[in-house]
DNA sequence: TAATACTACTGGTCTGGCCACATTAATATA
DNA sequence: TATATTAATGTGGCCAGACCAGTAGTATTA
């Protein structure tokens, strides 16, 4: 007698009081900034115990998403990118294949938010780029932080010009993850195929190529310097 | 009387725990795959009640570093970025109000994605794509859920053809997102430019893009296709 | 020997209590 | 009257202990 078993998924209580509340942030029934009932409310709400609730609300909390503040109440929060850090900070654990699913990802998004940010940066934007590009270019002789930040300056406000909040923050997320793997393996970036030179070369085109609002180019160059940084940097792992 | 005063940082207890498991992970002196003490266990060391040890045990469940076990134990995960990016997904929920920025992005991770699954997609994904397609065929009268949930499978089996696991959970959670706007404009989307038949020829062209592993009109044809829906959809807002 | 029942241990949940903190209203004080 | 002070109330933080429900290993039995 052979018959298809469906896999039992006994929900834990907490779990299925965070889908709820999941459900009722994706309806809009709640909003970031908006007060919570109380946890005694909530046990009347959901009939069920304190212990459930809680375990719930100080995963969604540990996750950025509630922020509890004791003697006031428990609120939505308004999401900030720092916030997010802090749970993907666990990252740290990443494997060797996280790391290259991490850098294709990555390059993904940016190849294509690159393209955007051809089309629709500010003036304003373009000179930061423009600043950035200084910075990398004043410190040649110097392969340390100064460089380091200019370049995470350049493709952030790339991020910023795509005018995309949701792209900042997914730029910004992944950036946070490989921050230090990108600290990291900087020295053995000059290693290898890298000097200053041609890292500010490779940035000085994709720059050029907004600046001209040309975007397939930028696309083409951004996906050039992504490819050789992550030949690169694969070799460190 | 003007003094510089520290901000209090209450920490709470469970976050307390929670730091210190990470600290205990960062070492080394847990595993990926190791049995943690029973909850009874912990409350001994960390003359804590079982309450915080499970608010904090929750928490860390959820953020995909432990798996909860009824009966067994609790074990420390082999980490899978899905579970990194689900603070990520979270914080995709909290900014209603950017479909548009949503479908962008969307566009922007899948034309790319698209290309890879072009490149990596295994027999038994090729087939899966095509029995979606036959769903899809089948069901040209009815224009109802049949065919919406064909659509999903096809666009999902090409997250999984690009093997990266990252990328799966992102378009997960993106997908997710748009799921409740998906549904609801789909009937817009027959009253405008789409037919069944013609939403079918753009997957088709997609499928045999992949199927002839061109990556370039894979790309070409899945940008074609949502930036056709995407402005049915825009229609509707 | 193999199937069964038992038992000890594990997580899952609940109850109800006490404390510390924050806000607000009532009260005493200058 | 205006202003401190205090009390009351509500909120989260934490705890102790209980009971249920799975799991696994062991002892028992057929």
């Amino acid at each position: 007698m052979h018959v298809e078993l469906k896999p039992i998924k006994t929900k834990k209580i907490y779990e299925e009081i965070i889908d709820q509340i999941r459900q009722l942030l994706i309806d809009g029934y709640i909003k970031p900034g908006d007060k919570l009932p109380s946890e005694r409310e909530l046990v009347e709400s959901f009939k069920v115990s304190r212990s459930s609730i809680r375990e719930a609300l100080s995963a969604l909390e540990m996750m950025g998403v509630l922020e509890v503040r004791t003697g006031e109440g428990t609120f939505i929060k308004h999401i900030q990118p720092e916030s997010m850090m802090a749970s993907l900070a666990w990252s740290l654990y990443l494997d060797k294949g996280s790391i290259l699913e991490m850098l294709e990802v990555r390059k993904m998004i940016e190849v294509q938010a690159v393209g955007y940010a051809a089309e629709r940066a500010t003036d304003k934007e373009i000179y930061q780029l423009t600043q950035a590009l200084e910075k990398m270019k004043n410190n040649f002789s110097n392969m340390g932080t100064v460089s380091e930040k200019a370049d995470m300056m350049f493709h952030y406000t790339i991020a910023v010009a795509t005018h995309n909040k949701i792209t900042i923050r997914l730029m910004d997320a992944i950036s946070d993850n490989l921050q230090h793997l990108i600290h990291a393996t900087r020295p053995k970036l000059y290693e290898g195929k890298y000097t200053p030179e041609l890292l500010y070369k490779e940035h000085e085109k994709i720059y050029i190529a907004i600046k001209y609002r040309d975007s397939d180019e930028a696309r083409f160059q951004m996906l050039e310097h992504l490819n050789g940084v992550e030949k690169e940097i694969s070799k460190c792992l």
